[in-house]
Parts: structure tokens; sequence; C-alpha cells
DNA sequence: TTGCATTTCAAACAGACGTATGAAACTATG
DNA sequence: CATAGTTTCATACGTCTGTTTGAAATGCAA
């Protein structure tokens, strides 16, 4: 029992180099001279490489969707059963940005490999991944709750957007860096969170159909 | 000269096998299998596997990149050297939108192909990628001469986030179809695009400030 | 200690991968 | 037709992959 120290470091390890490389250019041999164990010992603790990597996934999958939900639950009972659109958001993109962008290696590697296991779907974590659908429902209902006038299909948008904005953020910011020649500060995570959530809010309680043709609105005086 | 019969339906049959199953899981044999071709013939006519791949990408960033540039150029003139913003983006995100989610399925297989490249990102598209940021370049210009008062950052910010809706709502089209139960149609691609473009052009235009749900939102310059 | 179960280890395994080879099948020019 | 050049083909090569093996090392109870 004192000795799943090596089960852990190979989770650690494999985490990581997952998270920095991707799931294709990483081997199991990468994964145990990075953890300093034996190559046998991943099929001895785990029974293989996918079931490794399900492992992986399914703990910090539950974890992100606890935080998020805490997150969601703590603002609608401070709100009486109702938060904000932009609290909901709030709530929604919150944990996984900060926890990519964030100064915390630990859960830098944890998000960022979620990012990875939301792109690359290899096929241990597709099957779990349909999960994720009954978890964003409950930001939906909280977003109806917010704003029940809007159309439905305009929430899901606005939902899928947020998700997009956040994702994109994270998995590309080296191209915003280049090209905004480092202007763009991507080491201030809340100022993104903030960012994004305003863009989607903005989506979601704007009517649509004048946009076009509205008056343009003078930007000058905004700093 | 006649019989490039073999170098181009190698071509065809890789690029639709990568946008369907991604780099990782595609073989070679998997791509003379379904050329119906001999497995030498792909280091005949391409040297390697990697060249292949290569060849694939620049062959299609030319053309996505051509076809945004002429959208813009376009656009631009019939203004008198400056389009409006939303015409900008549109130019930006039409392109790749209807080649993914169009009826027409060579160009389906093109544009899915790209967002793959886009994200595995594999060692021989790597480094051509970096041409991708000159290219946005342009746009950012463009972005610019629509909206000479908006601050710089803002812009980036906002050709970044109108990518990441365009890119997440092609590759995950599974999960918002789901999530919405077939109410978010994917099939209206003009729909979708007028979507994009409007929340883009709305982040973008909109003045800075205290969100109407709370004081709590500063809004696009969040910083 | 002895005995038994758990964990580690070096080594090997079978299979799949990208690539190379050399002969055979073509095409085209004289 | 003959011949030179190109393209196809079956086959094999070396390497890397995930996994297995059986013995050695370790932990722990009696």
């Amino acid at each position: 029992m004192a000795t799943d120290h090596t089960r852990s470091a190979i989770l650690t390890a494999a985490e990581r180099l997952y998270a920095d490389r991707g799931f294709a250019d990483v081997t199991l041999r990468d994964i145990v001279a990075a953890a300093d164990v034996n190559l046998a010992a991943v099929n001895y603790h785990f029974g293989s490489k996918d079931e490794l990597i399900a492992e992986l996934f399914v703990t910090r999958s539950l974890a992100t969707n606890r935080e998020r939900l805490n997150e969601l639950k703590a603002a609608e009972e401070a709100g009486g059963g109702r938060a904000e659109i932009d609290v909901v958001l709030r709530a929604l993109v919150g944990p996984t940005l900060r926890g990519c962008l964030g100064p915390d290696k630990q859960r830098s590697d944890a998000a960022r490999f979620m990012i990875r296991a939301s792109i690359e779907s290899v096929p241990p974590i597709r099957k779990i991944k349909n999960r994720e659908v009954d978890h964003l429902r409950k930001f939906a209902a909280a977003m109806k709750r917010a704003l029940p006038g809007r159309d439905e299909v305009d929430l899901y948008w606005g939902l899928h957007f947020a998700l997009a904005m956040a994702h994109q953020t994270i998995r590309d910011t080296e191209r915003l860096t280049k090209l905004s020649d480092g202007k763009c500060d991507l080491n201030d995570v809340n100022a993104i969170i903030d960012r994004v959530v305003a863009v989607a809010t903005l989506a979601l309680t704007t009517n649509p159909g004048r946009s076009k043709t509205g008056p343009r609105v003078n930007v000058l005086a905004a700093r």
C-alpha cells in the first residue's frame, strides 16, 4: 500500500507528457522514463495503455465538472435559485481557463491534458466523453433560468461559443501571441476570463437581427 | 504523364482519411488500400509519409488563404479600400465554414483536413504553419481599417475569437447537435456564418463598459 | 527466522509501422 | 521492332510499439 508511489508517478508523468506533446507522440517508454519506473509497471498497475489514459481522463473529468458545478451552485444559491448569465458562463469557462493558463504547474498539466483529450479523440476517451453532454445540459438549464425569454437555440449557440473561445485560447496561445506581437497578455488569466465571458454574455443578451446596419459605436472614449 | 493517376489517387485518399480519422490513426497501408495502389507508390511519388502530408497541407493552405484574400480584396475594392468589419470577418471565416459544413464532399474533405492540421500538430506541418500568422496579419490590418478607433488588442482578440468559434463549430458538430437535441441546425451553413460573424462583430463594435447584468464585467477592454 | 503475497525488473515477444529493393510491367521514342 | 526510361509490384528490412514472461526483490504475517 505504501508503494503506490509507482502508480502515482506514472499518472503524473503521463499527464504531463500527454499535455505537452499529445497522445500520438508519447509512448509508454517515454512515460516510464519520465516516471523513473520499469516498463512493465504500466501494465501491472493499469492493465493497458488505454486503461491508463481512461483513468486519467475520468479522474480529471470528474474533478473539472465538480469544480464547475460548485461554482454554479454557489452562485445560484446566493441568487435565490437563479444566477445572472455572466456568472453562469464564468462558472463554465473559469475553472478550465484558470487551470490551463494559471501559474500552478500541476493544475496546468491537468487542464491541458483535458484540452488534448477534447481534441485528439483516442478510442478509450471517446466512449467516456459522451457523458460531458449531460454535464453541459446542467449549464444550459442554468442559462435558461438566467434568460428565460431567450430562444433556446440561441442559448445553445452561446454556450457553444463560450466554450469555443475558452478552448481555442488555451490551445493556441502561441498564434495569438505572435499575431499580436505579444500585445495580448496571456498571463492575466482573470482578464481573459472576463473577456470570454463578456463576449458570450454580449452575444446572449443583445437582440439579434439589427447588428449590421446599426449605428457604429464610437470607441474612442474607451481607453 | 497520363499516369499521375496514382499520385492524385493517393492525395485524395489520404486527405479523406486524415480528415475523417486524424493523423495518428491513419497508416500508409490504410491510404494505399483506399487509393487502390501499391504500398511503395507513396515513397516513389512523394519521398516519404511526411512529405505527402506536407504537400497536402501546403496545397490546401494556399488555396484557403487565396480564397479568403480574394473575398477580402473584392470587398475592400468595392468599398474604396475599406470594408465594414462584418464583411472582413465574413471573408475570414466564410471559406472554411462553407468548405467544412457545405454539401460538396471533396471540399469538405479538404477543409476538414485543414482543421485536423490546425489541431494535431504533426512535425511536417508545424514548420509550415508559422506562415499562417503572416496571412492573418492581413486580416488584422483590414480590421484596423474598418475600425480605426478600436484598441489594437481588442482587434486581435476579436479575430482570435472569430476563428475560435468557426473552428470549434466545425470540429465538434456532434456535441452541439446532441446538446441541443438537434435543434441547432448545422446544415444551414449561411446561418452559421451569420451567427459567427454577428457575435464577433458585436464583440468588436460594442463599447466596453459595465454589463447590464451586473457591475462585475468590465467588458472587452478587460484590462 | 520461515513462508507467502505483492511488486519490480530485465528481457523477450509478436505485430505494425515507414521505408528500401530489385524485378516485372508499362510507355514512348527511334 | 528494339531500347531506354518510367512506373508498378511483391516482398523484405529494420525499428518501434504495447504487451507478456518468469525470475528476482521486497513487504509482511506467523
